[in-house]
DNA sequence: TGTACATCAGTGAACGCGCGTTCACTGATGTAC
DNA sequence: TGTACATCAGTGAACGCGCGTTCACTGATGTAC
C-alpha cells in the first residue's frame, strides 16, 4: 500500500536503501491522475512528478521514460485483475462460478474506467520494448481465458450449459463480449440499451440451456 | 472524393466561393494521418495543416479548434459505417442477412483500425460542446441497433433462431460482441484465440438453433 | 568513541521542441460603374 | 470595354506554454578506520 500521492510539504526523502519506494509512489501518482477523471494525456512525465511531489528528473532513476511509466501501471492492474478474478472464483455452483467471474470483470473495470481503457486501449504503446508487455498481456489472457473456460466446462458438466467442441474458443468468444460491455460503459457516460445486456451477454456466450 | 492530400508542389489556392473545399481536404488530411499508423496523438493542428499543405492558421476558417477536426472525422466515418450496414444488408435469406451484416461491421473496422478506435475509443472528446457528438452517437447507434434487430427479427421468423422477449436488448448485446472482437483486432496486431471467434460470437448472440 | 569520506536520494536550472493561437498582412478574383 | 475596389482565401511571423531530457549540484546518512 502506498499512502502519500498528495500533499503540501514537501516529501521527506526516503532513507538510504529504501530509494526503491519512490517506484511504487510514481506509479499511485500515474493512476491517481487517471482517477481523477484525465484521460491517459494527463499522465505526463512532469504531471507525475508533481502529482508525486517530486522533482520531474528523479523519475529517471527508476523509469528510463514516460511510456515505461505506463507500462508499469498496466502491468499492475493486469495483475489486480487477474487476482480479482480468481478471487470471484470461488462458489461451488457452476452458474454461480459463472456468473460472479464475469461480474467481477465488470465491475472492475466499470470502478476503475480509465484504468480500464489504458490496460485495452493501447495508446500508450511503448516504441519497440514492448516486448516485456505483449508477453504480459498473453500471460494475463492466457490466466483469464483458461479461468473462463474452466467454468465454462464446470457449467457443460452441470447440465446447465451446452457441451462444445471448442471451450477455449468459447471462452475467447465470451471475453470478447465482457470486453465489448466494459470498454463501451469504460468510455461512454451512459450505455444504450436495456439494463440486463450484461446478463443476457453471459447467457448466450456461455450457451446456458433455456 | 478529395484527391490532393500529400504533395510536394505549393497547393493553388481555391476559387472565390469555394472556399468551403479545404474544409474536406482538412478532414481528408486527418484521415490520412490516422491511417499512417500513427495514433491519434500524431493528429495535430499543425500536422493536420501540414499534410494538407497549408499553413496552420487557414483551418481556423473551418475548424474552431483541434478538437473540432477530430469530432468532424468521428461523424464522417461514423456515416460511413453506417452507409457501409445499409449496403451490407441485401440478400433475402436470413441467416445470409445476419452474417452479411456483422461482417461488414468488422470488416471495416480491421480495414481502418485507427478510425475505429478514435470513433468508439471517445479520447478525442471535446470539450463540453460534445453535445452534437452524442446526439450523433446515438443516433448512429439507434440506427445500426434498428438495423440489427430488424434482422435478428427475420431469424426468428425464419425459424432459424430462437425466439426472444425483447429483440432489441439481443440487438444490443450482440454488437457488444462485434464491438468487443473489432475493437481489441484494432488494438493488437494478432488477436489470440481460434480464427472462428467471430462465427461463434454470431451465431451465440443471434441464439441461432444448434 | 570520534571523524573523514563515499554513497545514496533527490534537486534546480536550463535546453530545445512542437504545440495552439493571435495578429496584421497579401494578393488573386470577381463586381460595380 | 476598361478600371477601381471590395472581398475572399490564405499566409508568415510571433507569442507563451508545457513538455521530455541533460547537467552539475547538494545534503543527509551510513561506514571504515
Amino acid at each position: 500500500m502506498v499512502t502519500r500521492v498528495t500533499s503540501t510539504e514537501p516529501r521527506k526523502r526516503n532513507r538510504r536503501g529504501e530509494g526503491g519506494k519512490l517506484r511504487e509512489e510514481i506509479i499511485a501518482a500515474a493512476v491517481a491522475l487517471l482517477d481523477e477523471g484525465g484521460d491517459e494525456r494527463a499522465v505526463t512525465l512532469r504531471s507525475v512528478a508533481r502529482k508525486a511531489g517530486i522533482a520531474a528528473p528523479s523519475i529517471y532513476a527508476h523509469f528510463a521514460d514516460q511510456p515505461s511509466i505506463m507500462l508499469a501501471v498496466v502491468q499492475q492492474e493486469m495483475d489486480r485483475l487477474a487476482a480479482a478474478l480468481r478471487e470471484a472464483d470461488k462458489g461451488s455452483d457452476a452458474r454461480e462460478r459463472l456468473f460472479s467471474v464475469c461480474n467481477a470483470y465488470l465491475d472492475l473495470a466499470q470502478e476503475h474506467p480509465q484504468r480500464y481503457r489504458i490496460m485495452f486501449g493501447g495508446l500508450w504503446t511503448p516504441s519497440v520494448d514492448s516486448s516485456i508487455t505483449d508477453a504480459d498481456l498473453d500471460s494475463l489472457g492466457a490466466e483469464a481465458l483458461t479461468l473462463l473456460a474452466d467454468v465454462l466446462k464446470a457449467c457443460v458438466e452441470a447440465g446447465i450449459a451446452h457441451g462444445s467442441d471448442d471451450l477455449y474458443g468459447d471462452a475467447v468468444a465470451l471475453w470478447l463480449g465482457l470486453h465489448g460491455l466494459a470498454h463501451q460503459r469504460a468510455v461512454v457516460r451512459k450505455m444504450p440499451g436495456p439494463s440486463d445486456v450484461a446478463d443476457r451477454l453471459i447467457t448466450a456466450l456461455a450457451h446456458l440451456k433455456r
